[in-house]
DNA sequence: GATCAGATCAGGGCTGACCCTCATAGACCC
DNA sequence: GGGTCTATGAGGGTCAGCCCTGATCTGATC
């Protein structure tokens, strides 16, 4: 098996390199740029690519993008992307384009070196390697748009204001209304973001992480 | 040189071991948590350890803390620390006890192999290796730019986890501690921020967002 | 008409998270 | 020695914010 490596940080990189050739795979290259991963396989073909999301120039996408390209223009390349968290709309993207060939994996969830080398060996001969919270997360994501979507009117004006940092009886005098009828938005708030009581969670920081990461 | 390796994630493990093996040097053990770093030191000798700051169990500052043990109780043997943010109270709790044999690298920051090896190289030999992005944040801490600055490692660590929505009984199990000392916590957390008990702020909500704030 | 969702609010109960005071121990500095 | 800071933790007290149930009204839809 014939493996591209590309991801900016060295000493990661490294350790993919390390791990392939460890188990008798040749490592065609080892790249810090999506250019240079396109420029390379284009003339190399190598049977797989082990990439990135998120490389040089914004670390955003870039490693996404390059991936997205050669599962398209080299269909006989197996690509599987690796990214420090799960990002769905990334992960739907390239899953929905023909999950053949294609794997996407968390870094931190990689715990046993053979099993990676078994998901790149698989992904190389056309199947699938998709980590299982990446899995759960677009399954969540399907049964609707944002959790804030659920919410009404009021409900976000109140989420609004407790993502201020506002205590209960600020957002009643603000909003001209009882206690009680805040403390029945709140709930109401809790059960539409599905966050049901749990001992570990301080929910109301947790509504308003949600709210957030709204923009 | 004969260096040891500690670090959780297989995958950037193994990068730092292919890096110093490829460079001739003898890699004498790689773990994956400080109490086997701290065993293999006291029985082995290496010249050198590379450690990641956060492992097992609690994945705060476990290396971190095996690092300051291992260069107290082994003066011999230098100290490289890699993080992957900088964590400016680590770091000078590292750097004050005095900076000979001592490393504090940032992993995303190493961009040369030849110079990370050479840092290893030099903080084996006794001499410093810090990341001028780690010293230039010393510097703006001395000049008390951020109200999180104020903190100690220890109140970090407790608002970190209040800002993923935990409740104290989660952050007291998780950092094994008593509910007591959670609350003492918080409360010195809300002291120095200057969050006064106020009947229109939620203040648990407001350090968070004050967390948020420094990104 | 009936049904549903949203907005509003009351009564009553419980507890996690806050508060205070006090204490020990270790490290560091003068 | 004293003083300061951090980390840890106990005892005791209070209440904001959560919970549940129940209710009324309005507007939209069928």
């Amino acid at each position: 098996m014939r493996v591209a490596v590309a991801d900016d940080s060295v000493l990661f990189r490294a350790g993919v390199v390390r791990v392939l050739t460890s188990a008798g795979h040749e490592v065609t290259a080892e790249v810090g740029d999506a250019d240079q991963l396109l420029a390379h396989v284009a003339v190399a073909g190598p049977d797989v690519v082990v990439v990135d999301v998120r490389m040089p120039p914004t670390h955003t996408n870039e490693g996404l993008v390059a991936a997205e390209r050669i599962h398209a223009e080299h269909p006989g390349t197996g690509v599987l992307v690796l990214s420090q968290a799960v990002e769905p709309s990334y992960a739907m993207n390239l899953l929905g384009a023909g999950a053949q060939g294609i794997g996407y994996l968390l870094k931190d969830r990689v715990l046993d070196l053979d099993e990676f080398v078994d998901s790149v060996r698989r992904v190389a001969a056309g199947g699938t390697a998709v980590d299982p919270e990446v899995i759960r997360q677009l399954i969540s994501r399907q049964r609707g748009q944002h959790p804030l979507d659920a919410l009404s009117a009021r409900e976000r004006e109140v989420l609004a204001l407790m993502a201020e940092g506002r205590s209960n009886q600020s957002i009643f005098e603000r909003l001209v209304l009882s206690p009680k009828t805040v403390e029945a938005h709140v709930r109401n708030i809790f059960a539409k973001l599905g966050l049901v009581e749990d001992e570990d969670d301080h929910r109301r920081v947790l509504a308003v992480l949600t709210y957030l990461s709204a923009g």
